[in-house]
RNA sequence: CGGGGAGUAGCGCAGUCUGGUAGCGCAUCUGCUUUGGGAGCAGAGGGUCGCAGGUUCGAAUCCUGUCUCCCCGACCA
């Protein structure tokens, strides 16, 4: 069977990861390392992201706000774990100005060299917190709770497009508390939205649960994930809540007088989700056509692609596909009105029909002169793109049938990549190892998928032993899935009485 | 940041060892012919060979430096 893409997943799943985000136009190189360039239907998909995880979180009481991209080194050094995590990986401004240097070149002026260097933000806690320092007098101003969409920087060694960029998108959302109670029911909120937007709204099926105290975000005091399973099993981390405890509080002065006159230190929590997560939609829906996306984040859900001849019969196909697109366009999905696309671009029709299945277009409607004589169209599936015979799967039906179940059409799809998604990571998650070489052997194959194994949740020294066996077998702990079931036997690892359930996996 | 590979037309590549001022396929453009479906034939346009120095009468080719990408490792909310 002929496919789209030069390379298949079972040839070479990194290759094909970056063949799909080329020849889908989603994104490009931008000669800066490790920055990209989002192109129209990359950045489409993540104007989605954020317009219907933007619902969800002002839902919440939570409100939209912007900080500067220039922290202040000073700020970092406020609390220790944080700036141990993250000064590795941060880049600095220090001049702003830059002179000539003889030679045609310019050169950052030694004489505008700033008398503090400012970080450019990789997370925004410190900041944050200084402003919430201000905001937070008395325990009616609390809870606080803000979000910001923003660019951030980390100075990666390794990039690799959406997944781990030098520069990337995301949302973080910062809250403030007065108890930890609170601050714990917050963090759980935040992540129970991450888990059902990833399920719903991406058709991602992830598992949410506390990562272990290696793999916590610096300065927290428990971090929360979102896991998803890629289709060559490995595991990608696809968003976060910490509950900071009062940490970062005390870093920033964030301190409130409760109503009994006393000082208290406020409890705050932090949240987000990147870009990171079209990476995930990438290896979790795509084939070797190219990406299926979701229709509730496709920026065009039913892409209409005429079949032009050049020839009297013309005129009438382009009115034919334009009150087609009218139509469509009147009907409401997902409690929106549904995103049709009519593709006049003067190019070859079998191209464009091609481009659009590599994009991922959930329904790409394809009309000639026979569709618009028998009141017709011919309708092409993207999560089901063959039919038995390995042929194209394109079905030609009436045209009002078509648009009375468009919007049912687009839920199928939707709940179909879910399912076939879903299905997936049930089925490459073990639960039956309970020895070391056991683990070690799950992992030996080409998609290893995830085991769960019994966990006594050793600290400290105890734990950095288990993290080096693992790393040794090139695997990580995933998480501790908050719906798991309930522990029962010994711990491989401390063959102490486990206490919870972890997931073990190979990660991006 | 360590080891390996690579950067030549929009894309994919050859040419580099053995220096003599650039070639192939696809795409693009034009014309003709086709057409329920990623078309055929003919012709045309497009590159200071990643960048900066150096050697040389002459550099894609040799030397030095540097940037970016890919793979492995280290690192990683």
């Amino acid at each position: 069977m002929k496919h789209a893409l030069p390379v298949t997943r079972e040839q070479d799943f990194a290759a094909w990861y970056q063949a799909v985000i080329s020849e889908a136009d989603l994104a490009e190189e931008s000669g800066v390392r490790g920055c990209m360039v989002i192109r129209p239907w990359g950045y489409g998909i993540w104007e989605r992201i954020q317009k219907l995880m933007d619902a969800r979180i002002k839902a919440a009481g939570v409100e939209n706000c912007y900080f500067p991209l220039f922290i202040p080194l000073s700020f970092f050094e406020k609390e220790a774990d944080h700036v141990d995590g993250f000064a590795k990986e941060m880049a600095v401004v220090t001049h702003h100005r830059l002179i000539g240097d003889g030679k045609g070149k310019l050169i950052p002026d030694p004489d505008s060299k700033l008398e503090e260097p400012l970080v450019v933000r990789p997370t925004s806690e410190t900041v944050i917190g200084q402003a919430m320092s201000r905001w937070v007098q008395s325990w009616r101003d609390l809870p606080l709770m803000v979000n910001q969409w923003a660019n951030v920087v980390r100075w990666e060694m390794r990039t690799r497009m959406f997944l781990r960029t030098s520069e990337f998108l995301w949302q973080e959302g910062h809250t403030a508390h007065a108890t930890r109670d609170d601050a714990m029911r917050e963090t759980m909120r935040a992540l129970e939205m991450y888990r059902d937007f990833a399920e719903t709204a991406l058709a991602m099926p992830v598992v949410a649960g506390e990562k272990p105290e290696n793999e916590r975000f610096p300065g927290a005091v428990a971090t929360y994930s979102i896991e998803a399973m890629m289709q060559d099993g490995k595991a990608l981390q696809a968003g976060t809540s910490h509950y900071l405890g009062t940490g970062f509080a005390e870093a920033a002065g964030i301190k409130y007088q409760d109503q009994e006159g006393g000082q208290q230190l406020a409890h705050t929590t932090s949240w987000g989700v990147s870009t990171r997560m079209i990476g995930g939609v990438i290896m979790v829906h795509g084939d070797d056509d190219g990406l299926r996306c979701p229709p509730q984040i496709a920026p065009h859900q039913v892409v209409i692609v005429p079949m032009l001849r050049d020839n009297d019969e013309d005129g009438a196909i382009i009115s034919y596909c334009e009150e087609l697109a009218q139509a469509l366009a009147a009907i409401d999905v997902f409690r929106e009105p549904l995103r049709v696309l009519f593709d006049k671009k003067p190019a070859k029709a079998a191209n464009k029909r091609w481009g659009w299945v590599k994009k991922g277009a959930p329904i790409i409607i394809e009309v000639g002169g026979r569709d618009v004589a028998g009141g017709n169209v011919s309708v092409l599936r993207r999560d089901r793109l063959y039919n038995d015979a390995g042929k194209l799967d394109s079905v030609i039906g009436s045209r009002d049938a078509f648009v009375s179940g468009a919007a049912a059409m687009l839920q199928d799809i939707q709940a179909s990549l879910h399912a076939e998604a879903k299905a997936r990571l049930e089925a490459n998650i073990r639960r039956d190892v309970t020895d070391r070489d056991a683990l070690a052997a799950a992992f030996t194959g080409d998609k290893p998928g995830w085991v769960e194994i019994q966990w006594a949740k050793p600290t400290g020294e105890s734990l950095d032993k288990v993290v080096e066996w693992l790393k040794g077998h090139k695997l990580t702990l995933r998480n501790a899935p908050i719906d798991a079931a309930p522990a029962s036997g010994t711990c491989l690892f401390t063959d102490l009485p486990a206490v919870e359930r972890v997931l073990v996996g190979r990660s991006y």
